[in-house]
RNA sequence: GCGGUCGUAGCUCAAUUGGAUAGAGCAACAGGCUACGAACUUGUAGGUUGGGGGUUCGAGUCCCUCCGACCGCACCA
């Protein structure tokens, strides 16, 4: 049931060969100026074999021969040319056009053997010598993070695992925004609670961050500077409690971020991008280009030039530069560190994709910056709509999250689904029926296949370790999970290209699945200890390709389950 | 108004980027523990892929057009 393209791998020999063959045949029958290329895919439908090709329904056009008839010629063709593809194929149908082929076993035993002889290089590229930035969850530095970063992180964190594991070099880079109105407000409200708390009924301010987390801060500032900022006017304070209100919540975010399992390579202050320069650069290498104009006492680019509907200002009239000043000069840098860039962004920072491209062509390098919109998510609890908003203090942190349900639930659900698609989170369900959660089915087979391990004999497990006799291996169900496995490096690779972890997580729930149905119909050990190899070997293959699997999202795959208590 | 994302089983989501009879998990119904972990498993039922047109051997997927949901469109960030 598979639906993974199959990459050929260059020592699929047999695979190579075959599509040789297809082609060749194709070739001969529908003469034209190249060989068609053949690929294979995998039926959705298992009862179909387990590869497939269309070339014969390609190239019915042009032969203007109908494709089920070409299908049948080429199916007959490729054994006259060469009888030895017997020994390769055990079965091969014409079938509405389609060339459905069936691998002799031999073909899944050997992709066991790779599998436990490659081990943490299975299905790991090669340096591709690509340099990427990958830029997400950066918030504002004004409060704690919630529960839709908890998503942002689950995505940007395993995105860059698997572009790591398929050989790209990956800077991930989280951007504090604390250049704006919006620090000042933050030190404001840090002020009114380092008021209140000489004074409780000091006015807290109309657009402060209301929270109770500002008020431990503040207490470390009382604690520091007593009643001295009490009777201060703003210029006095205001620096200093932005500042401190600004670095103690963006300590915390990190925490919460590690917390999480996510570490970055870089993090990255705005007001420092204007302190060292760099912003007053990147306008001046825009000047240069030539893609600045000054009007109205204010410095403009002409973004209009590639692509956006109004030209935007970088440097305002009394000299300020906008919000979009530091990110084309961010950007520019970025440009030069990297081949290219890509963002994850919030659904409210829509409108902003157009721009980040214009950037990457005003400096030479279209496309080179590519945003993946992760969108809006819906928290409910008890039937209820969770209000998000920080303007309240109720919000619902990541960290609560994690303290509800886990870290390993958490990321697993998260990245289940895919970024652009608005997803619902139920807390209470969740909460509730935490047995139901797939990430425990995926962790329960790596946990029943290291208990099987653990019961075996030290002998057997190294045989197996092995590959020793792998002909043994020849049940469907064991076939079906070889096969299952052989997808691995297709998937990941796929993961990387399209930044879609959520098929890393549904395939590891199918390598689960389907190691479960292998378990249910063959039993490992047993007294023929040649057999018993064999499947502990399929056995061991499973397990490494769900640890990695699990890891590459930030899951843990552990050796035992503790047992929950029944829900009733 | 302009632009973007989306609409698939009762619910939450898939669908190899144009392939075959649209699939999983929950929930529902009917079964299965004297074997390596039943946190499991076998089966049944559930659909006009929001509506309509088009492109072609073939459309959930691409084009047009309606309907609906969400989000963007500042010398705020």
């Amino acid at each position: 049931m598979s639906r993974t393209t199959t990459d050929l791998a260059p020592e699929d020999r047999e695979l190579t060969r075959l599509a040789a063959a297809f082609s060749k045949a194709a070739a001969d029958l529908v003469p034209g100026d190249a060989p068609p290329a053949v690929a294979f895919e995998s039926p959705r439908n298992a009862a179909f074999g387990d590869f497939a090709s269309n070339v014969a329904l390609q190239l019915a056009k042009r032969a203007r021969r109908p494709p089920q008839q070409l299908a049948t010629e080429i199916v007959s063709k490729i054994f006259v040319d060469d009888p030895s593809l017997h020994d390769v194929v055990s079965e091969a149908t014409a079938l509405g056009g389609f060339i459905n082929v069936r691998l002799a076993p031999a073909y899944w035993q050997r992709v066991v053997a790779r599998i436990l002889s490659e081990g943490d290089a299975y299905g790991r590229g090669a340096p591709t010598g690509e340099r990427v930035s990958l830029e997400f969850g950066s918030a504002n530095p004004t409060g704690p993070l919630v529960v839709v970063q908890g998503r942002t992180l689950s995505l940007g964190d395993s995105i860059a695992h698997a572009m790591r594991f398929c050989g790209v070099t990956v800077e991930t880079e989280w951007i504090i925004n604390d250049a704006g109105s919006q620090v000042d407000t933050l030190g404001r409200s840090l002020y009114a609670r380092y008021r209140q708390i000489a004074d409780p009924a000091f006015p807290f301010p109309d657009d402060g961050y209301p929270g109770d987390y500002l008020i431990p801060i503040a207490r470390e500032l009382r604690d520091a500077h007593g009643a001295r900022f009490d009777d201060a006017p703003e210029s006095e304070w205001l620096r200093l409690f932005a500042t401190f209100g600004r670095d103690r919540l963006v300590a915390g975010q990190r925490e919460t971020a590690e917390r999480f399992r996510v570490t970055y390579d870089r993090w990255q202050s705005e007001k420092e991008l204007h302190e060292s320069g760099a912003v007053a650069r990147g306008v001046e290498r825009l000047r240069e280009l030539g893609h600045t104009y000054e009007s109205d006492g204010a410095v403009w680019m002409r973004t209009t030039a590639f692509g956006d509907d109004k030209d935007r200002v970088l440097v305002r009239q009394d000299g300020r530069p906008t919000y979009y000043a530091p990110d084309v000069a961010y950007h520019y840098e970025k440009l030069q560190r990297n081949d290219r860039a890509m963002l994850i962004l919030g659904p409210d920072h829509h409108g902003y994709v157009t721009r980040l491209g214009t950037i990457a062509a005003a400096f030479e390098r279209p496309g080179a910056i590519s945003v993946l919109i992760a969108q809006l998510m819906t928290t409910i609890r008890d039937g209820e709509v969770v209000s998000l908003s920080k303007r309240h203090g109720d919000v619902l942190t990541l960290d609560d999250v994690i303290d509800e349900v886990g870290v390993d639930a958490a990321r697993f659900f998260f990245v289940m689904m895919n970024a652009d698609s608005p997803m619902t989170f139920d807390l209470s369900l969740a909460k509730e029926q935490t047995n139901d959660n797939p990430v425990f089915y995926v962790q329960y087979g790596h946990a029943r296949i290291a208990s099987i391990v653990a019961r075996a004999p030290a002998e057997l497990v190294a045989r197996a370790a092995r590959g020793e006799a792998l002909d043994r291996l020849d049940a469907p169900a064991e076939i079906a999970l070889a096969r299952r496995l052989s997808e691995f490096p297709a998937v990941v690779r796929a993961v990387a290209d399209t930044y879609a972890p959520s098929r890393l997580a549904r395939y590891a729930q199918s390598v689960a699945a389907d190691f479960t149905q292998f378990y249910m119909a063959s039993r490992v050990l047993t007294d023929d200890a040649d057999l018993s190899t064999a499947r502990l070997a399929l056995a061991l293959a499973a397990k490494h390709v769900l640890a990695t699997s699990l890891s590459l999202l930030g899951v843990t795959a552990p050796e035992k389950m503790e047992r929950l208590e029944a829900d009733d």
